[in-house]
DNA sequence: CGAGTCCTTGAAATGGATCAAACGCTGTGG
DNA sequence: CCACAGCGTTTGATCCATTTCAAGGACTCG
């Protein structure tokens, strides 16, 4: 399911990727001295999530924040009856499961999982609190992470759920595009789930789909890879 | 435009309707004691916005926070060319304006538009920062309201722009129920506004809600206030 | 191999878009 | 005070994107 990788180590700090590790970059552990930040980083682990696994899950105690280092994660939302929207997709940067910022008691509000394979920081609860409770004039890193979901969600309001499906699907493939690597090919979700995202039927994104491929602008690089040719 | 009210005085704190009043509901000041709050609320002033009256402006330097005590605003984005999408309805206990919380420097991401006759409380981002210097420990409070923006975004997605038309615009009449106040009745928007809160056009809206009102579903109480007749 | 699941493709039905015209409104200027 | 323009709503007719229904094919898994 999951294994636990080299970051825990106190050489962690150093590997090369962590430019791109939201745990850094947000800044929240900028301002902290090392001492406190190796600290900190102990009961910090870094794990791999193959496709299709959950990170966390709606209605569970919200336990630990979960940084994305790599990968695409979808946010999804049960409607009570039997089908979910997903809400969003989430990408390198971004900190899932919020609720855990707001203390003991809350839980998850929605269901993130593995869309391809994912590379995530998980912060315990415990660990947050602790950060908090001896630098609490961090508060607004907290903040910032808030705004940015509610501009991930904004944005998959107008992209993904806005306008023809030919545009809705263009503005999914081109966000799995901006959160591949540098490669920029990402493993294509399933009908589903486009479906889930975009509210369309798997049928008619379908056909969408082999458009676009009879067009070119989706190209197969390999193992369920694609790449997005743009020519627009 | 807009007036001032009795609000500002020190009586404010007494009014009957302040149970309704997100800046106590939300217990920003309900720690606090009472001099430290009769000095904050000697900034915050207490307005009315008459519908189409804009509370705040995407883009413009985010310097106040908009407490909803009445009223139906919408937040609205402008994505860069002509046409504008609602991204959701705000009401009671909603503030608005979060970017403030963030410091100077920011901006208002989006257009808030009063919909109905709106009475706010209008906290100035000086008195937003004296709070949070003195009581930084109320950082919870502040994530708080963004979560709830969250999930007011979260509804929004799923209510106002997922399944047929029919049910979006349901939804949309349920919430402004929702928000209205006591006798349950609203002012109905403009067929443009549902247009952009629903992504449907002016036409196919007339369509279905002069069925709702063929159907009985929606009954005209007054002066273009209107009621939801749920039978369903 | 057979069952299950998902993707694909076809044909028919439909919800909503689009085009277009008529009908109120409101404000303006003669 | 009326005429008229401007704007939003209503309503009808047509068209098209997407849904729905249905069947075949590719794949995985026990």
């Amino acid at each position: 399911m999951s294994r636990k990788a080299i970051c825990t180590s106190p050489e962690w700090q150093g590997r090369p990727d962590c430019v791109n590790c939201a745990v850094r970059k947000t800044v929240l552990f900028a301002a902290l001295d090392e001492s406190v930040l190796s600290d900190m980083l102990a009961s910090v682990g870094n794990y791999h999530y193959e496709p299709g696994v959950d990170l966390c899950r709606q209605g569970d105690p919200a336990t630990a924040l979960y940084s994305l280092r790599r990968g695409v994660v979808k946010l999804e939302m049960s409607d009570g009856n039997g089908d979910a929207s997903i809400l969003r997709l989430l990408g390198p940067g971004a900190v899932i499961g919020l609720e855990t910022t707001l203390g003991s008691g809350e839980v998850y509000h929605c269901t993130a999982t593995a869309l391809s394979m994912v590379d995530a920081c998980r912060i315990p609860l415990q660990a947050f609190q602790r950060l908090m409770r001896d630098h609490p004039e961090h508060y607004k890193v907290i903040v910032r992470l808030w705004k940015s979901h509610l501009e991930a969600a904004d944005e998959a309001l107008l992209g993904f759920r806005s306008g023809e499906l030919r545009e809705r699907l263009a503005a999914t493939l081109n966000t799995l595009s901006r959160f591949a690597g540098d490669s920029k090919s990402f493993t294509l979700p399933s009908g589903r789930d486009l479906s889930a995202l975009t509210g369309a039927t798997p049928v008619a994104i379908s056909r969408v789909m082999a458009d676009f491929k009879r067009q070119g602008v989706l190209r197969e690089t390999g193992d369920k890879e694609f790449l997005l040719h743009d020519g627009e």
